[in-house]
DNA sequence: TGTTCGTGTCATCAA
DNA sequence: GATTGATGACACGAA
């Protein structure tokens, strides 16, 4: 049942909190805010209806027939409110308002709770948190993000309108000794040194707390008057203001659905199996501002048909055969070429084993030498049979008949020795075969020739890999540092709710603890006359409202005197 | 027909 | 100084 169909037993108290929560949408503060204090207060009135106590409301002159003379109309919502709530009911210092204070101040004299933490959480920072997670919505690839935000029970008001991760460290049945002790003290200024220095038995304004006997209890909370009951017009205007400014939901505007479906998109990306480079494309398709396109739609399979061709034609040159055996050894131990696109030339091993880049990106890439596995056969590096460049016309198609420019270049000036040979041996075997032969300079400046653009022709193909290797592991980088980054503002956000959940609770007890206040005659305090204050010692003061003023201004300073 | 990609080659630099 | 590797730039063919 949820917390709306509840309120329909009480349509005053929808409008009211309508009212309350129309005044606040526009600083950010959800509705859910009234929830969880409403949902509080109606288990006491449950428990109290259960006792079959019908009291009467607990604030004289604060029902709702005296709360509606007192409503003004707001000028920009055109709701009517409250005239003159103090600002915070939950406020134990300075969240008392002298009623002669403009209301700017007042606005500021909320909660410590919420007053004495809010300043890095001001509208200005909502608004950057927002743009950050705007921006993370783009990036989000972790499915930890709806799972938080969507898995809570639906059955459950509480988790359901606060998202509450299941390991969001709240504890849901804060008491009021807990509220006001330990982690609290660091984040509300509840412990002032100046409220620990209270005079708390010489003050004849300090009034210790009196638990109400159980009749002032029930003719607290036994009013059927939801509003009137636990939201007294100055309690009522205190919770408008501190779930507005001081309240604003950190995911309001952020997680909306549009966001998040976008998000569900990337997560559903990562769960089908796609790997970080493919969901990576699966991203670029929303935002292909990259200028990196990794074509992967290319399977190391295709070869192409020049590829192809080159490897089954150069495999079966006589020359390079009788070669390779000789050749190879040589190869293997001066470390010759790594990958090679013409990769005809070494057997598999050889090439596995030789230095160069094995094909770990090779589904990423078109090069055809990406796949050593592709390479049938695997005859000598100066068999090029690119077929673009340097093949013969199609009528010379044979087995042998497929080289390279140099191949017949060295055929022409009768080289009497291999184009492979030439490449890849070593200075010094190279220099005892050219000894071995007559040659002229023309065989010499070409076998030179040859050797060279052989070698440059490897070194390209390994600079291009190696190329290809930097762009891939930087964008390889981008992604980890932006899963990181969406980490990081997901823990913000849950940070920020559970804040605000905490703030929540303190201030709910605070009216909790407020409404069961009696003076001598069993009547209430008055919210605008009095406040409840923190002591250092963990007990609770009941002090005039001048005094938590004074208290809440010297709050303010302090922050600012700090800062010079 | 223009673009993109893969490749070979040259020039240059550095070790 | 020669050799070798790395790399930018360019040209070419293929898709």
């Amino acid at each position: 049942m949820g917390w709306e169909s509840r309120l329909t037993a009480a349509a005053a108290d929808i409008d009211l909190i309508d009212i309350l929560w129309r005044q606040d949408i526009d600083l950010g503060a959800g509705r859910e805010i009234f929830d969880y204090s409403h949902r509080q207060k109606e288990q006491d009135v449950d428990k109290e209806l259960q006792d079959g106590v019908e009291q009467e409301d607990t604030w004289p002159g604060e029902g709702e027939e005296v709360l509606a003379p007192n409503l003004l109309v707001d000028g920009e919502t055109g709701e009517s409110f409250p005239a003159q709530f103090p600002a915070d009911i939950s406020s134990l210092t300075e969240a008392v308002p002298s009623e002669s204070e403009p209301p700017g101040l007042q606005n500021n004299l909320l909660s410590p709770l919420l007053t004495g933490t809010e300043s890095p959480f001001d509208l200005e920072q909502q608004w950057q948190d927002l743009m950050s997670i705007m921006e993370m919505q783009a990036m989000e690839v972790n499915t930890s993000t709806n799972e938080i935000l969507y898995n809570n029970p639906p059955g459950d008001p509480l988790s359901t309108n606060y998202s509450l991760a299941p390991n969001t460290p709240i504890n849901q049945n804060v008491s009021l000794h807990q509220a006001s002790l330990g982690g609290c003290s660091q984040d509300f200024s509840l412990f002032s040194p100046e409220v620990e220095s209270l005079p708390v038995a010489s003050s004849s304004t300090l009034l210790p707390l009196v638990p109400s006997n159980s009749t002032s209890l029930n003719s607290t909370f036994g009013s059927t008057n939801l509003t009137g009951l636990f939201f007294p017009p100055q309690l009522n205007g205190t919770a408008n203001d501190t779930a507005g400014p001081e309240l604003p939901d950190p995911l309001g505007g952020l997680l909306d659905e549009a966001m998040l479906d976008e998000i569900s998109l990337m997560d559903l990306a990562i769960e089908e199996g796609f790997n970080s480079v493919q969901a990576s494309q699966l991203k670029e398709e929303f935002d292909s501002d990259s200028g990196l396109s990794l074509d992967s739609s290319h399977s190391p399979s295709s070869l192409s048909s020049s590829e192809g061709s080159s490897s089954s034609s150069s495999s079966s040159s006589s020359s390079s055969s009788s070669a390779s055996s000789s050749a190879s050894s040589s190869f293997s131990e001066e470390g010759a070429v790594g990958y090679s696109s013409d990769s005809e030339t070494l057997d598999l091993e050889e090439v596995e084993g030789a230095v160069g880049y094995q094909p770990e990106y090779s589904k990423f890439c078109r090069m055809s030498y990406q796949d050593p596995s592709q390479l049938s056969c695997l005859p000598y590096l100066e068999h090029v049979g690119h077929n673009h460049t340097y093949n013969m016309a199609p009528s010379a198609l044979d087995s042998d008949k497929q080289m390279s420019r140099d191949e017949h270049r060295a055929r022409a000036m009768k080289i009497p020795f291999t184009n492979d040979k030439i490449i890849n041996l070593p200075v010094e075997e190279f220099n005892e075969l050219l000894s071995k032969y007559q040659l002229s300079e023309a065989q010499l400046s070409l076998i030179r020739d040859i050797r060279r653009r052989g070698k440059n022709k490897m070194a390209a193909q390994n600079c291009r890999k190696r190329k290809l290797d930097t762009i891939l592991n930087l964008k390889r980088d981008v992604e980890d540092l932006q899963r990181d980054k969406a980490r990081l503002l997901r823990e913000k956000v849950e940070f920020l709710r559970s804040l605000r959940q905490m703030k929540q609770k303190v201030q709910s007890l605070y009216q909790e603890v407020f409404g069961r206040l009696r003076d001598e005659n069993g009547r209430p305090y008055s919210p605008s006359q009095y406040a409840l204050q923190y002591a250092g010692d963990g007990s609770v003061l009941l002090i005039p409202r001048t005094l938590a003023d004074q208290q809440a201004r010297r709050q303010e300073r302090k922050p600012k005197d700090r800062r010079k």
